[in-house]
DNA sequence: AGGTACATACCAACCAGTCGGTATGCTGGC
DNA sequence: GCCAGCATACCGACTGGTTGGTATGTACCT
């Protein structure tokens, strides 16, 4: 995975991957039908190590769905430390390289984003039905910060380090906050 | 440049270019030194080749800044047409594969994202200064903005079209409205 | 004459994937 | 308890094709 994140799909050999791992090429592709097995495979397994994290986070754990929708932002400003292979998201990445030429990996890419999308969007629903707003849907804004966050990772990269990246989810955040406790003169066309 | 947007930095090889281009290899390494120097070539030459689309679409002949500054994200997502590789980004793209190993190209997709932004901010700044609006930097909006698109960009190849980027891009013009019009008591810390 | 702009032929390294072989473990018959 | 029969897990040398890059030759312009 981090070999992965690192170089990216293409410029990560079978050998690279066998010697980091420690095992042989044999044993690769006895466990793996061909790279881009091994391809959709780690996007499956990021997407669940993913979901760990965030279920170990708690960031759901608020009375008011509000603060939960908050405490996820929160959450994804607090992960972006280390080195940049280390919190930036392999979906986002490999589904760039792949998007034309794997449509394995791509699906599996996109499933991760849709499956990682999902309960944010339950809570956004939540602060919207308990507060009467309406004018957007829960699924785009959910999907807006899927965007978001993709995109401080590619911010990050070229950057070289996270500021200009926690910059962006903090007006994510501020966004957020404006839009869910804003009086309802706010709301424009449907997004 | 179709090429790498298509398949990425890594996939793409000299003789793929040099088909493509329908020049022979020895064409190729007379006007570049390495496979490295033309994806800095191509980061810069995106990059230019951006800034005369934009200057083309005359996103700066409002009255107001503000109103200069929506008409750039509306450019924006009028421009989220065709085929994905088409409206793509070179520079977000190439920078996410080439971030670790390739310090020259990585660095020119940053400069021409920097160069890109450079006028957003200029107007985002001129509308803040006309309105009196403080609590976060021109910068940090403008550079908003460039996340929210490189994310935009992301989402459109995960999901095989641009409906979801567009979605998140009118999200943008919503919070930047939201910000630049609002009475001052929305500020918050800087970001 | 000499430099620029190519073309052609070529190379060593590397690539994903294969293949014959081996070690280990499980299952059922006796 | 033991062994045959078989499947799974794994090894590592090998292969055919590809890769970025080079060496050498040549047409053309000044």
């Amino acid at each position: 995975m981090t070999l992965l994140r690192t170089q990216g799909y293409a410029a990560t050999t079978v050998d690279d991957i066998c010697a980091a791992a420690g095992v042989t090429k044999g044993a690769f592709f006895h466990h793996f039908r061909s790279k881009e097995d091994l391809g959709v495979a780690a996007a499956v397994h990021f997407s669940t190590w993913l979901e760990a994290l965030f279920a170990r986070s708690g960031w759901r754990d608020h009375a008011d769905p509000l603060d939960r929708v908050l405490a996820y932002v929160d959450f994804r400003i607090a992960i972006f430390r280390g080195a940049i292979p280390h919190f930036t998201c392999l979906l986002g990445m490999m589904v760039q390289e792949t998007f034309a030429t794997h449509p394995a990996i791509r699906a599996a890419c996109q499933d991760g984003i849709t499956i990682h999308a999902a309960p944010l969007c339950d809570e956004i629903a939540a602060t919207m039905q308990a507060r009467g707003i309406t004018g957007f849907t829960a699924e785009s804004l959910a999907l807006h910060a899927m965007a978001v966050i993709q995109g401080a990772f590619v911010l990050a990269k070229a950057d070289g380090g996270p500021d200009l990246a926690v910059d962006s989810l903090r007006h994510l955040r501020r966004y957020v906050e404006l839009l869910l406790t804003a009086p309802q003169e706010h709301q424009g066309n449907a997004a």
